[in-house]
DNA sequence: ATTATTTAGTTGCATATGCAACTAAAGTCA
DNA sequence: TGACTTTAGTTGCATATGCAACTAAATAAT
């Protein structure tokens, strides 16, 4: 089997390109936030509040990871840490003012943006897609948990 | 339409597990190179000496990423930039000895790899697959061509 | 109660990435 | 031939990522 005829590297580039076409869309709308801010955005938009380390899960990443990208969004004054009275090694993530202003901004811009996206798919191939997706990655968990016991 | 029922989000959570699987794969099996430089191996036993520009673009790459890309694989003892003597602007890039032996070392570890990850799809749903993310990929070629000239 | 362990978050180090600005070598054109 | 443009590659700066090692707070264990 050769490596250009499996499912990694057809996802990479299109990933790639899905990546590009978000960050000139958000460009040409003068939305100064990278496509991972957005994400952190949209997630706290749906439940303001959550704990840092339970956005590092959510959104796939490290801890660290998460550290340094919730900086760089203080210092752009999108999110605040408020850290929890009740535990103080807590940290509870909240939206600003200023940050969920940009997320409203973002919303019709975002919409265009999935739609423009998917244009030349189907219903089906994009639900069929998606399926192999959830599959590829439930059987990639339970190969990596397996791995971890050797 | 919600972000989480499109593609973009299932690929890049599978795209980021089948990245981890990868790096433990090769991990388990002692190779101490990343996936990154493991596709630079491939490429270049494919066709050694390749120009470094043309390299940059068949992996999808910036020449600046590419530049220091090579810059720890020359490190590593892996490849060899070799200066051009008919046009004194370019390099070619060529597979060390050391490089060569990695990378046959890693041909049998990456088709198990390979047969691991795609083994609970169908060819039907693999090739299916690959289709959509090729019609994606060139509906996203055009545009962003278009976005280009606006 | 005091020690040991776990948990949340940060920091140091290494890798990877892209944009802008740069150098040097070719190519163009007048 | 001398000035303009293009091309290949590097460097500075900013963002993003993960592993290992760390601090401080909370739990568990004895």
């Amino acid at each position: 089997m050769d490596f250009q005829d499996t499912l990694g590297p057809w996802m990479g580039k299109t990933m790639k390109l899905m990546d590009i076409y978000f960050h000139d869309y958000f460009k040409q709308n003068n939305i100064d936030i990278s496509k991972k801010q957005w994400i952190i955005l949209k997630v706290l938009s749906d439940e303001d509040g959550r704990v840092q380390n339970d956005l590092a899960f959510v959104t796939n990443r490290d801890k660290t990871s998460l550290t340094r990208l919730l900086s760089g969004m203080e210092k752009k004054n999108l999110v605040a840490r408020i850290p929890s009275k009740l535990d103080k090694r807590i940290n509870h993530i909240h939206l600003t003012k200023n940050g969920n202003l940009l997320y409203q901004k973002t919303k019709p811009i975002i919409q265009q943006l999935l739609n423009n996206i998917q244009e030349p798919l189907t219903e089906t191939e994009i639900r069929d897609t998606i399926r192999v997706m959830q599959k590829l990655k439930e059987h990639l968990i339970t190969k990596i948990d397996s791995c971890d016991s050797n």
